[in-house]
DNA sequence: TTGATTTGCGCAATCGATTGCCAAATAAAA
DNA sequence: TTTTATTTGGCAATCGATTGCGCAAATCAA
């Protein structure tokens, strides 16, 4: 009674047009070897009898997916999206599959991710690494499944493969002696989690800007802050509440900081920029709308994706040329974006 | 050569022990028909040869892929990937995975996603439908090839499915009587595209209060913004340049309408909420923290999301026992969240 | 000791599509 | 007319895992 109605096959389109399988195959995948006649009507017939081609059975006899991998930390964080955005763009017109997962900061998480996609056989894995663990041989089995691993923004130096990076410890650098040329002069940094490069790289920028500029660097002025946004509120509480509190916060970990910044800063009516400079990274869109707006930090996310996915396929067209390791590395330059939370006059 | 060195099997496994690779599919998957110490030592030699399992088979065989396949416009709107998240936070236990797509709001694209799904032989495909087209025999295609179908937040009435839908005239007519209690009296409304009934339903709701307040509807004050947000300045500006403007706006899209609204009431240094009233929809994240905060509404996203996965699954089980079609809707109720945007004393 | 169960594992078919090789049929060349 | 190419499409193996069936050994019951 309860017969379920299987899904047509190229089986069923073979024998209702006294065809083979081979045939009807070869038709729906425009090879050369069938008669333009014959691929017309088996198009027609599969089209009639509604057919959809399994990718689980093609993909596993080709050995390969047509699909790319990609695990963020969180999707909904503006440059993520953006990249997966840029990324999407160039695939779709290649027609290749996203399989999109987030690790929500867990390396647990992020694990489970990884292994999710190398059983399903992506062709490339994309990832930008969690903040949490050390750890990082679930990195190493991409690589060691034939998969090809492209680590983009926050990458893990030891592990070898192709890498498109910003260059964040220039983006800081310039972000801070923006700071002191508009006359701050005690320059607080909230910093990301420093297990990560990026964050150490936007530390060695700020380091090097103040001393550049001849700043004395005050230890109590730099603050880790993790990636869980919870304990951003104590650590902004513990730079006001210093003897000698900064003139201006740069919020290197992302906008959501340089926003619990304001918002404090507004709580203790410190005039913004005029007491209190604020600089974010990332230029969430809010930033631009805030009063006062936020100066930030833009990335580029869609342009990265852009060149993720375009490196993934010169890499794919280019493989045999180059029999060594691929383990190229590209740099984008960020922007810095100044607007009203940093423009005092001197 | 270039051997390319191919990943291990359950063949491979079998070899080395001197088994079947019936037993070693057995063993991995806890078949209880396998002794104790014959399944330990397969796994232990499946860890020692790094083996992963090919999906693609299994799933080939077993005719599904314990994957859920989630097609939303954007992935970066606050809403939808609060709805990822909280799908996730289910699916994630039952170790059921995700491919996410977005349809950029493109109908086209949704197209494309859906096939894709269908192919890669999803359970399961949750959607939240574009704005463009209105041609959903997509949507009739999934149920079709006997994949479960639920349809959240904008869904297509004549298309017969789970449904969970946020109750949007409620939440809209609230909101406005909110306007209207505050001391507002001519508002305006910025509505969604009418192709879509959730947008039907805010306005439908706006009405409703009016009406039960004997206010005039003004049909100069009702105007229709599309999904892209390009041609919002366009409509704002019309707004404020009526001979009589109104005294609030109900940017019942969603909160970037609202901020448009807001940074328009900047320029023309109108004050709010004295001289306007504002109010958005979907409670983004940075509606908390412009000035004057955004009055707004909040559709529990992750709630919503929970209950979709849930949902599904309840359907999994009783499957059997109710053969009707399982065309359920379940209705969430927005939540009002008032904020300084609206604040004033009467 | 004998018959009935249970346990443990192998055999072989199967899921749906792809593809190397082969064989007609037709066309072109000799 | 015979030989050689070319075109078109069928045959059957294959991708890797699952599973119904069957058989032998082990265990239990009597």
């Amino acid at each position: 009674m309860d017969l379920k109605k299987k899904r047509v096959t190229i089986y069923d389109i073979a024998r209702a047009l006294n065809l083979t399988a081979s045939t009807v195959s070869r038709s729906l995948n425009n090879n050369s070897r069938i008669n333009e006649d014959t691929r017309k009507l088996v198009i027609a017939k599969a089209r009639e009898m509604n057919y959809r081609a399994n990718s689980l059975a093609s993909n596993l006899r080709k050995g390969k997916s047509q699909t790319i991998g990609i695990v963020v930390p969180r999707i909904n964080q503006n440059f993520f999206s953006n990249v997966i955005a840029g990324i999407e763009s160039i695939t779709n017109e290649k027609n290749y599959n996203l399989i999109i997962c987030q690790s929500n900061e867990s390396h647990e998480k992020e694990i489970k991710c990884v292994n999710t996609l190398i059983n399903q056989h992506v062709d490339c894995i994309v990832i930008s690494v969690s903040a949490e663990g050390d750890d990082y041989t679930h990195l190493q089995n991409v690589i060691d499944h034939q998969i090809q691993l492209i680590q983009f923004d926050r990458v893990v130096e030891k592990i070898e493969s192709l890498k498109v990076t910003n260059n964040n410890e220039e983006a800081s650098r310039e972000a801070v002696e923006h700071l002191i040329a508009s006359g701050y002069r005690r320059i607080a940094l909230l910093a990301g989690p420093q297990n990560l490069d990026i964050f150490r790289d936007r530390k060695a920028g700020y380091l090097k800007a103040l001393r550049a500029n001849k700043i004395t660097i005050a230890d109590e002025l730099i603050l880790d802050a993790d990636t869980n946004n919870e304990h951003d509120a104590e650590l902004i509480r513990r730079l006001f509440a210093l003897p000698n509190p900064p003139d201006a916060i740069f919020a290197s970990r992302d906008d959501f900081l340089a926003l619990g910044v304001l918002e404090a800063a507004n709580d203790l009516n410190l005039k913004v920029p005029e007491q209190l400079g604020i600089c974010g990274y990332s230029n969430e869109r809010f930033t631009r709308i805030t009063s006062p707006s936020i100066t930030t930090i833009d990335q580029f996310g869609v342009d990265m994706g852009k060149t993720i996915a375009q490196t993934y396929f010169d890499e794919l067209d280019g493989k045999d040329e180059e029999t060594a390791v691929a383990t190229k590395t590209i740099s984008i330059k960020p922007k810095l974006i100044v607007r009203s939370s940093t423009q005092r006059g001197k």
